[in-house]
DNA sequence: GGTTGTATCAACAGTGCGTTGATTAAATCG
DNA sequence: CGATTTAATCAACGCACTGTTGATACAACC
């Protein structure tokens, strides 16, 4: 083991990085992201503020690698998620919807600084995009596919279209629900109104449709 | 007339004002407000940087002055629309749509930089609260109504719960469609779009309900 | 025990912000 | 019409934060 030394001499890079990365999520709970400078970053990571260019280039980047984190983490939940939309659609999408919910719960601050720095900053955006692009890809195989079985007839929106605004609307919903605005829905029945709208809109009725 | 003069000599403290602002709105279609410095503003209305803290104490109090012109636009023509969701619903709620696509189409740089402000700024956060607030109170009220007379039947879902969930809907859509982001919905669709959401999510299906 | 690459920081330079205090010019008044 | 007030302006200053440079320390490897 390298740092081994009685004293533990210096952190390796890798210690480093991540004592960076903890001390942005940590300071990002209590404020936003322009409200913490630099060195707020580098002395809660206990080195000095030219060090941390050693490690990122800006804070931005800190942002990206939380972000990234974030999102690989709801990846790997939707991927495990059992796919029975054609036996119980209510349920399957139910549980997909929760996904987003419950890591975007655990991972608020994150989640409100990088939809706050989307905007001004090109590779925030693009990595969201990307990630925003997959998620209403999944959402409109679903779509499709359960309009292919005479389940979902309701509705005449472009299967995309729907999947996009319904995405979109989960983004904004959850963002306002968790950053504690008004107005905003009750974080214990945001999971319970979002799913009943995404069902209404791809089905039509309220009702659950019975495997064809 | 004060500034009768002829060569105009300086103009006159309103029209300063207005100057900066005109200034803010063409710079907000080519950049980002924090791309943008207090000297660009007061440059382009023509006097120094510290004379535009005459006018303004900051580059976000601009902000607020322009996002309050684009608010009170929208409040006008929502006031002035046709009530007629007892007769002809679906027609009802697209006109109501249809507002704040235009408005906001029409001033998109101004909300794109309203929406990247309000998680920085507690007043554009508290100015743009309230007018959701308003909307969200509005709609609330047709969705009681309609499912008073029974038309609004398909869905259980707490009446102010599906209003801020559609409102914070439309936010987000509109928003991402002008500013060209992806996924987004193409410009010509979304009224469609976000309408076809809006009547399946409150009365529980696609076909245009009848007048009681 | 010298060489190499990693890690660190003091000091510098640049940019934009917000303020102060003096100055000019128009409006008002005696 | 000269004196006085009020509106408007800006040069100059201090501050906070950013990003860079060049010198330095320290571990590891041969």
């Amino acid at each position: 083991m390298a740092t081994r030394g009685r004293r533990s001499p210096r952190l390796s890079g890798d210690e480093r990085q991540e004592a960076i990365l903890a001390t942005a999520e940590r300071l990002l709970a209590e404020r936003n992201l322009d409200e913490i400078s630099i060195e707020d970053l580098a002395l809660g990571a206990g080195i000095s503020r030219p060090s941390f260019y050693f490690y990122y280039t800006s804070k931005d980047e800190v942002l990206l690698a939380l972000l990234d984190r974030v999102i690989s983490e709801v990846q790997a939940q939707v991927a495990a998620l059992p796919r029975t939309f054609d036996r119980e659609p209510r349920a399957a999408w139910r549980r997909s919807i929760g996904v987003f919910v419950d890591v975007f719960a655990a991972h608020r601050a994150v989640s409100a600084a990088a939809i706050g720095a989307r905007l001004r900053n090109p590779e925030v955006h693009a990595l969201w995009s990307t990630a925003m692009q997959t998620w209403v890809g999944y959402a409109t195989d679903v779509i499709v596919a359960e309009r292919a079985r005479g389940a979902a007839s309701g509705s005449s929106t472009d299967a995309r279209d729907l999947a996009i605004a319904l995405n979109l609307m989960n983004e904004r919903v959850l963002s306002a629900a968790f950053s504690g605005e008004s107005p905003a829905i009750e974080q214990t029945r945001v999971l319970d109104v979002l799913s009943g709208i995404w069902i209404r809109s791809i089905y039509g009725s309220d009702t659950t449709p019975h495997p064809a």
